[in-house]
DNA sequence: CTTAGTGCAAAACCTTTGCAACTCT
DNA sequence: AGAGTTGCAAAGGTTTTGCACTAAG
């Protein structure tokens, strides 16, 4: 489950922000490419390839402005920009990603276990904790095997 | 334990790489501000303080090599700059970061739980895992207050 | 119509790099 | 002496901002 065009207008319309062409496409993008991790320059280009101008600065702040409706979630994965995917509200936090340090590549894991750590640390600390985000850095099995070890 | 002028000689003999005074001073930094998360821009403003001037390249070289000697660790909250912190070699991984997203304030927790995910994604996946990062986000007791919730 | 949004170019930032001068070993 | 290191200034790359123009509600 995720958001539609009439969820999305429902959220600007709270904020009195307007459902423009460009913010459509720009969700239209995520839809579209549900399991990558899109940058600004990314959707930029998608969008080109269909022929549907946006200007950069306005990817800038839809990415920004969708990430505050949380339908967006920022990601970074330390290549110097910031990437993002569609917030899955069905699943919310239990997803980690993998990242291998040899050819970059990043997949996803499913995973429950983080909801014991965040009540532990809820309990310990005077946090109050409202998101995580969890980073693996390791070799995938074709960099293993490429490695040698 | 941590790291000493002379293992970090050691260090970087291996490597062919000569102790200088500027390396020493990042080093003693660190040292100084065990507990603090710092920037490039920041390791230069305390150097410059105590009236050792280096230059602020020479800073994100000396980082970027001592992050590769393990001497440093990596972090990244997000802020858009790199921070690093001395990587206690007593208590690899076994650390969080729990960040305020009204103040920014970070402190530290710590954690063994994350071996037990480590364990089971490695099973899992064909991920060989050599690190990890956790950050949690939330209110710090000071700020849930403020906010009244 | 009114207020918010867009596009462009310029600016702001953080970080990296080329190169001549310098300094550990 | 020689290889690595420094400092400076310039360049690189991503993200933000000011402003006149446009469009959604």
């Amino acid at each position: 489950m995720t958001i539609d065009f009439s969820d999305l207008r429902q959220k600007l319309r709270e904020r009195e922000c307007k459902l423009t062409p460009q913010r459509q496409m720009v969700l239209q993008v995520f839809i579209d490419n549900r399991d990558k991790h899109l940058s600004a320059e990314d959707v930029h280009n998608i969008v080109h390839q269909q022929s549907n101008d946006i200007g950069l600065a306005t990817v800038y702040r839809t990415l920004e402005l969708l990430s505050e409706l949380d339908v967006l979630q920022k990601l970074d994965f330390g290549d110097g920009r910031s990437r993002y995917e569609l917030n899955e509200t069905s699943t919310p936090h239990h997803h980690h990603h993998l990242i291998c340090l040899d050819c970059g590549t990043v997949i996803e894991f499913e995973d429950d276990l983080m909801d014991d750590l965040e009540n532990i640390i809820a309990k310990n600390s005077n946090f109050k904790i409202v998101d995580h985000q969890v980073k693996f850095y390791g070799y995938c099995h074709e960099c293993t095997i490429k490695r040698g070890d």
